[in-house]
DNA sequence: CATGAATGAGCATTCATTCAT
DNA sequence: GATGAATGAATGCTCATTCAT
């Protein structure tokens, strides 16, 4: 039935390959066909390797996708650290994240569809993760005295709390992907077409800028 | 050995009942598991009727699950035209209209859940309903003479488009509730306690319309 | 890999015959691979019903199961009852009901192995079934009043207790079955050959009104 | 990405104490689960050795279940032996013979479910057991010679013979515990309580006692 | 002797859908 | 319109066994 099984069966006898195949594979299949779409065996396939692995490996098709959410979050926090904001100006250090995560969710249509199943089973595998909720914390962190080092030097709005402000900041990158097949639909007008990417980005990093300047 | 019996009496009842009583159940079911997930056998007994008037009134599973994407973005857009943003000067429209979105998501979580699911199935069912396409139109227009109307008047800097404004404004609520569930985790906050939940309502307000103020 | 599929297939459209066809499968199989070692697939295939319609009918494998042992014991205890043993003088109704649990043990050895295999769970699925307990009541009285009759009549000691002697009664005649294969084994002879049998039955009656008849 | 370790140490133990350990898990688990329902998974983790060893010492599943049933037969009959009933006089010895039957049968409850489920499975694997065989001659032996003592001395009758005496002694403990979970549900009455024991022991050696004398 | 990883067939159960009435 | 019975292809997971070290 399925005409892809693109990754080249996993060595054998190399139970760390074996699990980074089927954290690959599982990655595509969760995201494509969401949790409870999703086949075990169609997986298993797709890595390359022996369906008894899932289980030998994950304990269960859950237990393979809150590993599948802890890599993701891990990848993408780990890039948004390397950004090094805090070497940055504030106003700079904000242009920057925002952009990058536009630029992030746009590469990376799995992340967003991955949430957005998990979220739909009200954050169970996340929520059980010490892992991703360890992840996070530098994170919330540098957003904090980003904001804070913007409205000591006062270009910043001294009226927005971090968290709040970081939610619509990804907000509006993260609705206009996720959303994209239904707001395509509903504005008649491809929202992944190259033209609207380039003139959303633009479009969000200002936006944000704006809403950040004081009066 | 095997007794036969008479034929049952045939329980009658209100087609256009039975139909609402399916969507009903659907449009519950659908949210709390996905397409994927959500069950024929469970939806036509939440609605109390036999699971063969399903096929007989929709045809398929996909079928009712179109019916229920009709029957959700029809009620939103419906309150939505109700709140005659065309009789308001155009930033207490524009304030309006972001807080009825925030009101709108805030109350029904099932409308989330349905159209995160649908995008993460390419938006298949909505591409394929003329009735959702044609339910869109008068909308998309009122955001955009909103606009231009506070463009005319100065109080809208003149350099946003109609749909990626809408798409911000609606993301900055849109994003907060759908993914409720792991920013919860990420931020070590419940976003849906009552005093968050009125923090952030009058945050996209304020957001919203500092973006949109010239300079 | 399974060359017998005795049963015709069950007439489409008559659940009682499904379900009797299932009955009839599931106490072979049953008996001869115990409960665990059963196969839904092949219950199904011998009853030449789809596999699914066991779970239609009975819930589960364990379902089945409890509608077997229900159906075994209600075959044995209604022959029981026809034997009447009311109306015939003690000595000789006790004789009658030793020879009948004989044969009729002689000729179910698949009574036998549902039972031991129910007893190595822990009789779990008879401790749940109503039928099971309400069947029984009759029957342990008509054991009790055979006794006491024979006790007034003096020909049967009067130091036995209703419910030991029976367990008794049944017990020599049970256990020549129940482990005729360990016991061919260690005395080196077929329990199960003709003359063996012959032998045996005189001997558990004899032994058994032996043991009743009072000094 | 995949990361090789040193061998691990190997931690090697005594080959007879795993043996012993896997041998008393596999009773345990046997008995519990039947031979179908057993699981060498399990019976090596709670022997507490590698799985793989179940296949190097025992070669099957069927292996180590067979060395299960040679090792409580040859516990049983070594006991058995202890009695020393040829120094006995015969009535006594046939006494002391029944009350140790029930008092083995009512300490090893596994040893009944052992018996019932290879009794079900046709006893196949005690068919091709030559320690089993070979133990029970001199035990068969023993019964007889009890038996014609008690015959010569007139205080038993002489129309039994050995093999069937002692089925009928032992299958009246051994019925009793062996169903003792259906039993308990039809006489609405639980038999293992502690005075229905003592009653029971009781009852089966008079029973007995009273079937062997004479008129 | 002993271990962790891997295999392939199978297992109870589920599910969207259809049929006969 | 509506019902209970039936279907066939799966679906997540298990299990005895084997391999490589």
């Amino acid at each position: 039935m399925s005409s892809r099984k693109a990754a080249p069966p996993a060595p054998r006898r190399d139970p760390a390959a074996t699990r980074d195949a089927l954290i690959a594979a599982a990655t595509a299949e969760f995201a494509r066909m969401g949790f409870a779409g999703a086949r075990v065996d169609e997986i298993a396939a797709s890595a390359g390797v022996n369906k008894q692995l899932v289980y030998y490996h994950y304990g269960s098709k859950d237990g393979l996708y809150q590993a599948v959410l802890e890599a993701v979050y891990g990848a993408l926090r780990e890039k948004e650290r390397a950004l090094s904001l805090e070497d940055l100006p504030p106003a700079q250090a904000m242009a920057q994240l925002v952009g990058f995560s536009f630029d992030y969710l746009s590469a990376h249509p799995e992340f967003i569809s991955l949430l957005s199943d998990e979220n739909r089973q009200l954050g169970q595998h996340v929520a059980s993760s010490q892992p991703v909720r360890r992840m996070h914390t530098p994170f919330v962190e540098m957003i904090d005295r980003t904001l804070q080092r913007g409205v000591a030097a006062g270009v910043f709005r001294p009226d927005y709390d971090a968290v709040n402000l970081y939610i619509s900041m990804a907000g509006i990158s993260y609705f206009y992907f996720s959303n994209r097949h239904t707001l395509s639909v509903i504005f008649g007008k491809r929202l992944d077409a190259k033209v609207a990417l380039a003139q959303r980005r633009r479009h969000v990093v200002e936006f944000t800028l704006n809403a950040l300047r004081p009066d």
